[in-house]
RNA sequence: CGGGGAGUAGCGCAGCCUGGUAGCGCAUCUGUUUUGGGAACAGAGGGUCGCAGGUUCAAAUCCUGUCUCCCCGACCA
């Protein structure tokens, strides 16, 4: 992508409302435009790290025989009868009047309409597990949204469901999903904790929420001293459980005595194991050899919308954005300081070819702007690498990289461009 | 919902107390000189001051109402 071509209107200053660091830089970035209270687009860049994320989620849950489906946002007010939550959901379910007076919603939450699409089809024992996920827009009408879409009303999710034929499966089925979600985050570089939760609202005995660490989080998490170093996807199901990590809520409520650490952090993700609260209300019956029985549910939510966030809060410095290729908008910004020489130009043209060639997201910044800019924006959006053509091409057949993170500049000679390259490719994708 | 703040140019803000031709920075446009870390100079364009009503010779400024946004608490991915 040539920067000339793409739409990244950045900021130098954003409102003294703004208060939390990563909104901040969303803002600044170009990412995110408010159009309401809550309610966010996204512009060009941060919608390429929404879909980096999307893109992983999608690839993990399709590998571990999840089925993608999409449900409407808008929902029937019917089946959030016939689990009593329309009552119990309170003011945070916006609700909606269509030209026949009929109620509607905008889906806080699915339980309700997968139980019923499950119940038209599922029959036999033998169908199941039945797993099934999508990735749509939620709307809760929180009392108070803050912080950017950290805390939006509409926001986007991923949420899964499951079906098992009783508790033992059901909890095999949970803890695949535990380990599914701890891959999804190693796998987009986001160091997350799992802890013990109480299940709420949606109702159940077994939950588990995903924290990211960071000082300004809304959340707190006491964990014991060894939890850190723990190897989470290794641990077995009753170790999963013997866990000592726990959000806040779970902590208090327990008569825990051990004394915890404490942190601050963001939850990303929640998984619930609900058993046969939405399958009896619904009267979801399956058929097997010993009789009719109600499966057994659980639901399995990722805050899409809310890791970008998330992530900044966790990797940032007074420049902007520090990401890792796993969700970078792109990996590598071309950056021609010489827009008017035709050696540079040309240089650069066929280096952006190869590098695309090469399977890399590179913008190229090819905008005929002072250097000073183009550094500050690419230190602002938060590229990984940033392949900086100049003077030092002209003088002595050099060009610079630079690593955001590390902020540190190396010179390679055109010659070993190709032999950098392949290298970096083997680390990057 | 309780408590507190704010709506003035595309963005960030001042002006309001004490009514009298609407300002600053950034951005934009033109020109010249610049060009390895957000350039300098010269010029230009851009605002029914959130909306409605009232007071007044005169309202961004005072009064009333209203809408919106933000911040601090209880809800949540």
């Amino acid at each position: 992508m040539k920067f000339s071509n793409f739409f990244i209107p950045t900021l130098k200053d954003v409102s003294s409302d703004v208060k939390m660091k990563s909104h901040e830089l969303m803002i600044k970035s170009g990412m995110i435009r408010q159009e309401t209270s809550g309610i966010y687009s996204w512009l060009p860049l941060g919608y390429r790290v929404l879909k980096k994320i999307i893109n992983k989620i999608e690839k993990i849950h399709d590998e571990g025989g999840v089925n993608q489906i999409l449900m409407p946002t808008i929902q029937s007010s019917d089946i959030w009868k016939i689990s009593d939550r329309y009552e119990t959901y309170g003011k945070e379910m916006l609700r909606i009047t269509d030209r026949n007076k009929k109620e509607l919603l905008y889906g806080p939450t699915n339980e309700e309409m997968i139980t019923a699409i499950g119940r038209q089809y599922i029959k036999s024992y033998k169908t199941l597990p039945r797993k099934f996920y999508h990735i749509q827009s939620k709307f809760r009408d929180e009392i108070r949204p803050r912080f950017g879409v950290m805390r939006a009303r509409e926001f986007l999710m991923k949420d899964a469901y499951s079906f098992d034929i009783d508790e033992k499966n059901a909890e095999i089925t949970y803890h695949d999903f535990y380990k599914l979600y701890l891959k999804i985050f190693e796998e987009l570089n986001i160091p997350v904790i799992p802890v013990r939760a109480p299940s709420g609202e949606i109702g159940g005995n077994l939950s588990h929420e995903f924290h990211l660490i960071v000082e300004s989080g809304e959340s707190e998490i006491f964990i014991g001293e060894d939890v850190l170093k723990k190897k989470f996807n290794e641990l077995s199901y009753k170790e999963v459980l013997d866990l000592k990590s726990f959000t806040d809520d779970y902590y208090k409520q327990t008569n825990f005595t051990e004394k915890l650490k404490s942190y601050k952090s963001i939850e990303i993700a929640h998984i619930f194991l609900f058993g046969t609260k939405y399958s009896s209300s619904f009267k979801f019956d399956v058929d097997s050899d010993k009789g009719k029985f109600k499966p057994f549910m659980g639901s399995y939510g990722i805050g899409v919308s809310r890791i970008p966030a998330a992530f900044i809060e966790y990797s940032n410095d007074k420049n902007g954005i520090i990401w890792p290729h796993s969700i970078a908008p792109f990996s590598i910004q071309l950056i021609n300081l010489l827009t008017d020489d035709n050696q540079c130009l040309d240089f650069c043209d066929k280096l952006y070819i190869e590098l695309i060639r090469n399977g890399f997201d590179v913008i190229y910044d090819d905008r005929t702007e002072r250097p000073g800019i183009k550094f500050s924006d690419a230190d602002l959006i938060g590229t990984p690498i940033q392949i900086i053509i100049g003077n030092s091409l002209k003088k002595n057949n050099e060009i610079s990289i630079i690593k955001r993170k590390e902020k540190v500049e190396q010179k390679i000679n055109i010659n070993e461009i190709n032999n950098y390259l392949s290298n970096m490719l083997r680390k990057v994708i």
